[in-house]
DNA sequence: CAAAAAATGATGGACGTACCTCAAAAATAC
DNA sequence: GTATTTTTGAGGTACGTCCATCATTTTTTG
């Protein structure tokens, strides 16, 4: 005896197999009276209906359009290649993945890749940009034309985004602080917090959950200004011999974002002692590098490929108006030490 | 133009449909010759089976045994409590999972219930528990019919198992170890190393991986004799006070395996000082709240779910004839400190 | 109470694959 | 060359669901 079916639901119910189809689908044109009944048959045999075929059946394909940067950052290259790499596995199964680049540095390529993205050939849309104004109204009329829209890695609270995927970076900041506070000798000294800019939304809760920590868990440590370098390797070396010239006894450094390029090669070339403390984001081959050659003290990072999973499994759910296991789209934020590598 | 269908295979290579079926599903009766055509227009066209189709065809019905100890330990409850939760997923799709239980203490029961397994009535089998003579029999036998094992957690590496699904419990080790050695103050002091039995292989390794950490980056750090506690609140409560009337410097304390309760308890009733940096595997309801208090310092973990998750991907893939995406099946090694918990 | 509207039933063809049978064709053996 | 074996073709049914059509019943409306 295997599991229910649409047709042991229909016998339960003494109804016919279109009325249970319509009841399932949320077709119109069947009574409350008799809607109950189909549901409650659907609990007493515990039907679950098996999506495989119903997918199968409706040759369901979806469509979802991938918006990232075009940014040269390796933690943006990191998450493409994990969008292909998840393009081929089952999750993406009757699914096509468009990646849509759009330029970094100008705020509007967002939002003309989004206005260009035409709602009927698109099922929903992952967007890795920061908030503005205009894109909240893209994402308000795609939303309003139906499609399901997650925000990636940084959020996009106010532009009604049906899902946040990413981490909760507050709390990645505060990660970063009691590390950077247990592993500073003496648990004391000067911290320079490095951003490549301060807009975006990520580096903020960082920023601010790395200070409380200190603020609160470790006095003895004092952290300095923040420096921002816009991902140009040229004005990171200046502001970081500023700031070394400045404060000859810095002990630890804490990179909040990508441009960690730019931050690591500096460091190498000024030739930074062995025990300043470097705590950077998002495990990349650089990164990896830095940590393995004991350059960098941790990594706080995020899994890419689950990130991506699950930006297509919250997209086809919300597609489909199925709910999600929160538990399984929790990301999680990951300490990397040298030791702990995969 | 969808995705090409065994039809457009048969048509490429110009053969009948029964042909393309019989090459797909490795059916005899087949020229080698004619098996070359048709797996050149796999490749060419870029055919890939729809696997829901093709089960939904079969009706193919997976059967898993899951073989855990009946251990009250949190984290095996916590094992458990993934193993339902991944059964109701769709991962889970027609397939029925089974728990057999074993008791702790004897090392024959997991003999007895995988003897008890029939091969004609199950397709897999994942295991945890601790390898002797007699269980690798056991698992040839199975492995003779034809059935999938894995092994849970602890590795069964002279088995012969398909896969092993858990962490490099020397990596593990040898991240307890970095952690210990960078918080413990001045990187200095005693650690007493605490087993629930130094008999089982990933209690072994962890502690050869945290010994060795520590021995080449933390020379100041002196890793006392481990001690065994057997899971015996009692015991535990004796040889902690004995350790600690002999070494009242005692400045960190890492438990390899579980058996943390009555750690906890016990330090807990001799109320250590705050500094004594203390960490322990496994996430579970109590190291949790241990953490939140700052009673631990860090928790290596593992996530069960994703280690359930990957057994049941792996155990059908192997009954499927399927390969796997080793890097999805990668159990990542995951610190937690009061800040990144989930 | 009749007419219009709404709800339900009956049926059949998809979707992509598996698996079975029977007959026909091709390759091999003698 | 025939007899035998091996390989291939053709066609059908099934899996569980969706979806469309058309006929029929039930309910609502005036």
């Amino acid at each position: 005896m295997g599991k229910p079916t649409v047709h042991d639901i229909a016998r339960e119910a003494g109804v016919s197999l279109a009325t249970v189809d319509r009841v399932l689908n949320a077709r119109s044109g069947v009574r409350g009276q008799t809607v109950d009944k189909v549901q409650g048959a659907i609990r007493k045999l515990g039907f679950v209906r098996d999506m495989s075929a119903a997918n199968l059946a409706r040759s369901r394909e979806y469509t979802f359009a991938f918006v990232l940067p075009d940014s040269p950052s390796q933690f943006v290259s990191t998450l493409r290649a994990a969008l292909r790499d998840v393009a081929e596995t089952q999750i993406a199964d009757r699914t096509t993945i468009r990646l849509l680049p759009t330029a970094t540095q100008d705020p509007h390529a967002v939002v003309q890749v989004l206005a260009a993205i035409d709602p009927k050939r698109c099922d929903g849309v992952a967007i890795l940009a920061p908030e503005t104004p205009q894109l909240r109204d893209q994402v308000a009329r795609l939303k309003a034309a139906g499609l399901a829209v997650v925000a990636l890695v940084s959020d996009l609270p106010s532009s009604g985004r049906d899902h946040f995927v990413g981490i909760n970076n507050m709390a990645a900041g505060r990660t970063a602080g009691v590390l950077m506070g247990r592993f500073l000798p003496q648990n004391k000294g000067k911290v320079l917090v490095v951003a490549a800019s301060m807009l975006a939304r990520d580096s903020i809760e960082r920023r601010g959950g790395f200070g409380a920590v200190l603020a609160s868990d470790f006095p003895r440590v004092k952290v300095l200004p923040s420096v921002e370098a816009h991902d140009d390797p040229d004005r990171m070396a200046l502001i970081l011999r500023a700031a070394f010239a400045a404060h000859p006894d810095i002990a630890g450094i804490y990179a909040l974002a990508s441009g960690n390029q730019a931050l690591l090669k500096t460091l190498a070339d000024i030739g930074h002692c062995d025990d300043l403390v470097v705590i950077v984001h998002e495990l990349t081959p650089m990164t990896r590098t830095a940590l393995e050659q004991g350059r960098v003290a941790a990594v706080i990072t995020q899994d890419v490929g689950h990130l991506m999973r699950s930006a297509l499994r919250i997209l086809r759910a919300r597609s489909d108006g199925l709910d999600i296991v929160p538990d399984q789209e929790r990301i999680r934020i990951e300490i990397m030490l040298r030791e702990n590598l995969p």
